[in-house]
RNA sequence: GGGGCUGUGGGCUAGUGGUUAGGCUUCCGGCUUAGGGAGCCGGCGACCCCGGUUCAAAUCCGGGCAGCCCCA
């Protein structure tokens, strides 16, 4: 903290007289941290998930944190958009227990090999007496939900089968954990889909496309591409697997969530059969969808966050006003106006709070501006007295002045124009991000650039992994996938220089 | 998976073998202040863990645990 207020005191434009001009600009000159984020992307994530008390990341188990209430608020509230479009789109919540039987976990032989070098296993009970089975602390609940499918499916009247859960879950990472982005334990939904046909379920996987799209991006504000792994890089199980890839500042892609088509991989392991019209007996198609929240939250940040903090698209902010009073005991007037304020906003479905905290004026904006509260409104004697408010505006660092009486159809606007304005950033931020590379050099520099590369490649099965490992040590990039409709070759691979069979993109990633 | 760096009050840090472990900040109490990072007075609070070397270890050595950064 006392950098950052060495680094940006002084210098501060006052707003003389009772009618600070409109809309204006305050605070360019300050920086938060002394941690760029364009520069130094990954210090200034570590600064801010601490500064804004996101998580607290000193509990003493390796790579898991302790999520705090700033944090956990906005996950909430994204939780709610991913759960209710899910429900909507007829998807039943359920709980599943956290442990799966060793033998479950092992009935389907690709997802076992997949996953076991990342499960945590219970073997014990009290002190030290074995179990008589191991028990995989949830990795992902495929072994989980396919079980009970086998009891609850019967008929083809019992499908389709649509089932969610909200769960945390756990993985016993290798690679180097980050808050957020890569923990121990995460949280996230698995929805679990049967159905009569592969057609069907293919229905869903695109299904599953366009609810990424209503909720991560028209909500949340996250561009991001849907690609189809390559057939070496899907998910432990599947038939084929889309995922959604977002790019952060720093140049590396981040995979959320992805959708699988397991076809009947496990339906078959694990004996998930329905009598179909016709009389016969058939093995159900499945599907499974898995945005992580945790780490969704941490695109968030990447992708909206600046130098002076944390920015909230607008409903999923922990807290959507932040009511700050300028007055000294003397103006009680004003605190009870603040707290009128908050009640009022609390009772039109508004997140309001008032600081009542005895900081300082200015250390309260600097404070909630970090925090990332999209809108601020300062009150005090002089707006009291004229029956207006000053509203200062996060996402463009403005202040306006309103009436008072105005304020519900102001906020109903302006938080419409916020997300407006932080998705048409993160958008912008987004476009000619991808390029188009005719060799290897030019993949380099396009990734050197922050962007991902768009190529003519052999093959996107398993003959054109070798290529894939090419790129991956030499480039230190991965190949993403192909388009969902996939793109015409017009030259040969870019590696091996054989005939192309595929358009693919590749990316660094974490 | 590999490499580097680092663990000192809640946070940031000074301290290269013997110091009463120092400073800034936060926090607690009090007073004054209040429109963009307030000031004064007083107070609480720390050497990551285990082992070794030594008359003596926050400091040196080994191991563990944890974190950050970079590379694969």
């Amino acid at each position: 903290m006392s950098k950052a207020r060495k680094s940006c005191g002084g210098k501060r434009e006052k707003s003389k007289g009772s009618k600070p001009v409109a809309k204006e600009q305050v605070g360019e000159e300050k920086v938060t941290f002394n941690i760029s984020k364009e520069e130094n992307f990954s210090e200034w994530f570590t600064e801010i998930v601490k500064r804004a008390e996101l998580a607290d990341l000193r509990y003493n188990v390796k790579g898991f944190i302790v999520f705090q209430p700033w944090s956990v608020l906005a996950m909430e509230k994204m939780y709610r958009f991913l759960e209710e479009t899910l429900q909507r789109k007829g998807h039943k919540p359920y709980w599943f227990p956290t442990l799966i039987p060793e033998s479950n976990f092992k009935l389907e032989a690709e997802h076992v090999k997949g996953f076991t070098p990342e499960v945590f296993w219970v073997t014990e009970h009290g002190d030290g007496e074995k179990l008589s089975e191991r028990l995989a602390l949830r990795p992902t609940s495929e072994t989980a939900f396919y079980k009970m499918f086998s009891y609850w499916i019967r008929s083809y009247r019992d499908l389709p089968l649509k089932t969610y859960q909200r769960a945390n879950v756990f993985r016993y990472e290798t690679k180097a954990t980050r808050p957020f982005l890569r923990s121990r334990e995460f949280y996230w939904i698995e929805a679990h889909c049967a159905f009569a046909s592969e057609r069907e379920a293919m229905e869903q996987v695109r299904e599953d496309m366009e609810t990424t799209k209503e909720v991560l991006h028209d909500i949340f504000g996250l561009p991001f591409i849907f690609f189809r792994r390559p057939e070496w890089d899907k998910f432990a199980g599947a038939v084929a697997t889309f995922a959604a890839d977002v790019l952060h500042p720093d140049g590396k892609v981040v995979q959320q969530p992805s959708t699988h088509l397991l076809g009947q991989n496990f339906s078959k392991p694990f004996n998930i059969k329905f009598r179909d019209r016709d009389g016969r007996e058939k093995y159900v198609y499945i599907t499974c969808y898995g945005p992580a929240v945790s780490r969704i939250f941490a695109s968030v940040i990447a992708i909206h966050g600046d130098d002076y903090g944390l920015r909230f698209p607008w409903r999923i902010a922990p807290l959507q006003v932040i009511i700050v009073p300028v007055a000294s005991e003397k103006n009680e007037g004003v605190i009870k106006k603040a707290l009128e304020l908050k009640e009022f906003l609390l009772a039109n479905g508004i997140d309001a709070d008032v600081d009542l905290s005895e900081r300082s004026v200015g250390d309260k904006f600097y404070y909630w501006e970090m925090k990332g509260v999209p809108l601020r409104i300062e009150i005090g004697p002089r707006e009291l007295e004229q029956q207006r408010l000053v509203v200062f505006r996060r996402d463009t660092m403005s202040k306006e002045e309103i009436a008072e009486i105005e304020l519900l159809s102001y906020i109903e606007r302006v938080s419409k124009e916020i997300d407006k304005n932080l998705i048409e950033q993160a958008d912008k931020a987004f476009e000619n991000r991808i390029v188009d590379a005719k060799s290897k050099n030019e993949i380099a520099e396009a990734l050197d650039q922050g962007k991902i590369a768009r190529c003519n490649f052999c093959s996107v099965s398993h003959e054109g992994e070798k290529c894939a490992e090419v790129i991956e040590k030499e480039l230190k990039a991965r190949v993403r996938g192909t388009r969902l409709e996939p793109e015409k070759p017009d030259g040969p691979c870019v590696i091996c220089g054989k005939k192309a069979s595929a358009v693919v993109y590749i990316a660094r990633e974490y």
